[in-house]
DNA sequence: ATTTTTAACTTTGCATTACAAAGTACTTTT
DNA sequence: AAAAGTACTTTGTAATGCAAAGTTAAAAAT
């Protein structure tokens, strides 16, 4: 009975980033304020964990004018989906023993 | 559409603590070695996780001799299988959108 | 009797992470 | 011209994670 602690993704560990992958998994597209209200981010926090997922191609970043104003665009890229529900299979897997 | 991100535990955060607490929800009692192999770990490690753990009066710790060997033993307290329960809860709603 | 092993830590040291707050740059609204 | 919005970046500090080495004490082996 070993415990399968390999498949929990490290760049999901955070509950940030959980928040914001399983936001992106609901939502095909969402934008830096809308997200940021829904998690309660400060700017600084969210542009670094979206950083982080970048990195790991989990999720694009997409900028646009939208009216005139600049606005900033998320989505999870397939390989971040196929990843975050490889986490969510270990995670179930681990929590049912 | 706000987000429930307060009720996820940072004391489950981490995997080896979150693997700690699976393992505690279905095993009544385990001891430090079976605990160390079924999550593959040191010896320094699990100890660090287990006295966080333990501080936060989620795990019972207790010492006793078996056969002649000293032997520590781990148990979740009620406290802490709520705590873990409220915290699988938050993290199902927050996957489910 | 002395060495080795087992169990369970504690300490050390280093790298990473988290996060608030302040600062930056550019644009738009007033 | 001033204020406010968008999206960062930088700074600073504290916490976290973890392997590896060191520690303590008892038990088993030689």
């Amino acid at each position: 009975m070993k415990i399968d602690i390999e498949n929990i993704n490290k760049a999901f560990e955070n509950r940030i980033r959980l928040g914001i992958m399983s936001v992106l998994m609901v939502n095909d597209k969402i934008d830096f304020n809308t997200m940021k209200e829904l998690l309660n981010l400060t700017d600084g926090n969210l542009a670094s964990h979206i950083t982080g997922l970048e990195k790991q191609c989990y999720i694009n970043v997409s900028k646009q004018f939208v009216g005139k104003k600049p606005n900033t665009t998320f989505e999870a890229t397939p390989e971040g989906k196929l990843a975050f529900k490889t986490h969510l299979n270990a995670l179930e897997k681990l929590i049912k023993g």
